[in-house]
DNA sequence: ATTGACGCTTACGCAAACGTAAGGCTAAGG
DNA sequence: CCTTAGCCTTACGTTTGCGTAAGCGTCAAT
């Protein structure tokens, strides 16, 4: 038995950045699954995280509990990942998050990089272009080969 | 000394598809730095290729010896990089373009991947577009906050 | 004889983000 | 007592497309 599992902390910095919900009784904590389910993502996945240092809940023996910041913190690297960073830039943005809080610097940071992603992101997206206009472009080439073959097989 | 490199393959259902060069002597045979040079690859690449069954250069001794057939072929390659197809598909197709040469079946199979690739591509796109204006939302909102800090600083 | 330029082979390494197997603990319910 | 649910750990496997040695052969020029 190891006790110690009766810091409340306080979490009410929470939802960073946005949102934020109108209503009722809301947890405070919550289990692996529990996260797993909300945010439809594997075990295996929050405990990779953590792994990565993205995510830190505490334990109460083995367990994992996870406090609303840290459930905010999941939101972020989520989000994060669909905007296509890596886990490891994302890990160094929240590392910068946590040093200071609400500090200039960290801000910029994390400005410059969205300013960088959505150039890299704008640039696959031409690529993409480029790609499906090529692809077209055969696709045509190939579909006037069949009906030619059509043609002369009759 | 093992001879047998006298035969000359006739290799002149060449240049598949597209592309007809209409200038002066054509080389019929290629080294394996040659069509890394053209193409901007390395050696590694187009052994990698040969590797994994898109490529069969003849060979001389150790030496690999590409046909304008096998370059072709190459060229082909690069494209279905450009757009999207990893190396096992093209393998795929090539593979059913070397089958039986020209025929019906095999286009309507390229021509459905083909067709599969623009739509997934589209999707990426789709994907990439959402990522895009949700960077950009949160870029605007740290801007927002660092201007904010500005005015608070000063 | 020696040095380059080119080419060849085998084979380990890498990055990203988990999947998945294997084995084990614990509390609740029948 | 046994089972089920839910959680835990360690650790190897997967995919894709080559990069990068390391060591060796070969042919032509110096």
């Amino acid at each position: 038995m190891e006790g110690d599992f009766r810091r409340y902390e306080p979490d009410e910095k929470d939802e960073l950045l946005v949102e934020g919900e109108a209503g009722g009784q809301k947890k405070t904590v919550f289990t692996i699954g529990d996260l797993a389910r909300e945010f439809d993502i594997t075990l295996r996945a929050l405990r990779f995280y953590e792994d990565k240092g993205l995510l830190n809940p505490r334990r109460q023996g083995l367990q994992r509990l996870y406090s609303r910041r840290d459930r905010a913190r999941l939101k972020l690297i989520l989000m994060g990942k669909r905007v296509g960073f890596s886990l490891t830039e994302i890990k160094e943005m929240l590392d910068l998050y946590d040093l200071k809080d609400g500090q200039v610097t960290q801000l910029r940071v994390a400005l410059d990089k969205f300013g960088a992603q959505i150039s890299l992101l704008e640039e696959q997206r031409s690529e993409i272009d480029q790609a499906l206009s090529e692809l077209r472009r055969t696709h045509k080439v190939v579909e006037g080969m069949l009906k030619e073959r059509a043609k002369a097989d009759h």
